[in-house]
DNA sequence: CTTTCGTAGATTGTTGACAATCTTCTCGAG
DNA sequence: CTCGAGAAGATTGTCAACAATCTACGAAAG
């Protein structure tokens, strides 16, 4: 029986919250300078910890240090989040066939991951599409923790922290998302995981990126998931090779 | 015509190179302890800047960060480069796979690769492995480059500046590596991204992955490599779910 | 002899002040 | 009217001192 520490989180990353929050809400937009000064104002604390917070908010990318000129919020575009979906495609599929060849269905760690699928069948969550997505991810991220790769899993959970501000930036919208299926496509994931079916896994993965990406891309025409997903991503992003 | 700030480096980017370089010298050991205010007088500065470069560290997990008991230098296994490796395969095969379906071989980035490639045919690089390896990793950077991901070279890169740490640190020699062949691969792919042929290039990023793996890979008798690579990893690592 | 408790020392976490750098505005030259 | 020099203000980078926490050692109880 092992007790966390109570704290739990430390000054600085109750900055990192703090400032995700302020931009998942909207009252912190792209371009918007972060002062160091201001921010530590308005939490009570000195500058110290709030460096150090946005330190770590820009080695996850959601935003970006200039030397002596302080931080601003991110501006992804949509190529950034498709990049980040090649990621999670890539790197899935990894985590997933290790997982698979381990013997994980007969792990506690498994079953916890289903518990999370469950919540995914919860009305309550399917009526609040930013408590869907979370579900959504976390119970991702439960099946590639299954592998065992600390460093893999490391980088999907950072892409899975970004998603939901880039969707929120972007203005993209779930709202025409199918659950049924979703869940569906999620079930054929588990179980080809718990029969050891490899390939299976990775088509319903393939799968589930596939819609998500066709999902949010509605309105983005020149984005067509078949040149993205076959050749890896889309041809128009050399494009913007400026340097600001 | 841009000229980059002269400082170039930040003080707590010097301290990241000095820790590094102590690790890599054998003056920093795994376990090794980092207080703070030791490397601050070391280094003629205060704590800040120090504090900063350890939690870049940290970010980059050459050092592990414990709350409130301070950093100590990362105790990486034989499995956490074979994971390394693994990130590299898939991650540099989409790197690439994305560079060929751009125009690439005219752009004079490319060009900037090659140079790179030129430099491992220097006798003088080839006496020192460590170069050696250096030269060989910018090359691959280069390539990867090409392709405009930024998020996915940033996690290349990231991987590229470990391995030489984890090769000292476990005691990884590469002294019976075969020069001509090691370029040649590289010769085979870069023709591969020149004239587009997308299989050929994946086929020699896979080559290139599994020689290296299998050189150093001597002396670890349960790693074969067949079964690292056709399977995503080895089985035995999820045995490691010590909690300390 | 082993275990628990308490204290002293060491180390990290936080803070406010100072130094260095950048930004912005004004003013003058062309 | 445009452009550039220069000063004032704003903001980050750095520092040293203080507070909170952890570690290690030793004494006392079982």
């Amino acid at each position: 029986m092992s007790l966390e520490p109570l704290p739990g989180i430390s000054t600085a990353e109750m900055v990192v919250q703090r400032i995700r929050d302020a931009i998942l809400e909207g009252t912190l937009r792209p371009g918007d300078r972060l002062i160091e000064a201001d921010i530590a104002a308005e939490l009570g604390i000195s500058r110290g910890p709030v460096r150090e917070g946005i330190r770590l908010l820009a080695a996850e990318g959601l935003v970006v240090l200039r030397r002596n000129r302080g931080a601003i919020v991110a501006s992804p575009t949509f190529e950034d989040i498709l990049e980040v979906y090649v990621v999670r495609k890539g790197l899935g599929s990894l985590a997933l066939q290790h997982a698979i060849s381990l013997d994980v269905a007969t792990a506690p760690e498994f079953d916890d991951a289903l518990v999370l699928l469950d919540r995914l069948r919860d009305p309550e969550v399917q009526a609040d599409p930013l408590l869907m997505m979370d579900a959504d991810l976390a119970f991702q991220s439960a099946l590639f923790d299954l592998s065992g790769l600390e460093r893999i899993t490391s980088v999907l959970d950072q892409t899975a922290r970004d998603i939901p501000v880039f969707v929120r930036v972007l203005g993209i919208t779930y709202d025409s998302v199918d659950h049924a299926a979703l869940i569906e496509r999620h079930d054929h994931l588990v179980e080809a995981i718990r029969t050891h079916h490899r390939d299976a896994a990775l088509r319903a993965w393939d799968d589930h990126i596939r819609s998500t990406v066709g999902e949010f891309s509605r309105g983005y025409p020149d984005a067509q998931i078949e040149r993205i997903f076959d050749l890896p991503l889309m041809h128009h992003i050399l494009d913007h090779s400026s340097h600001p």
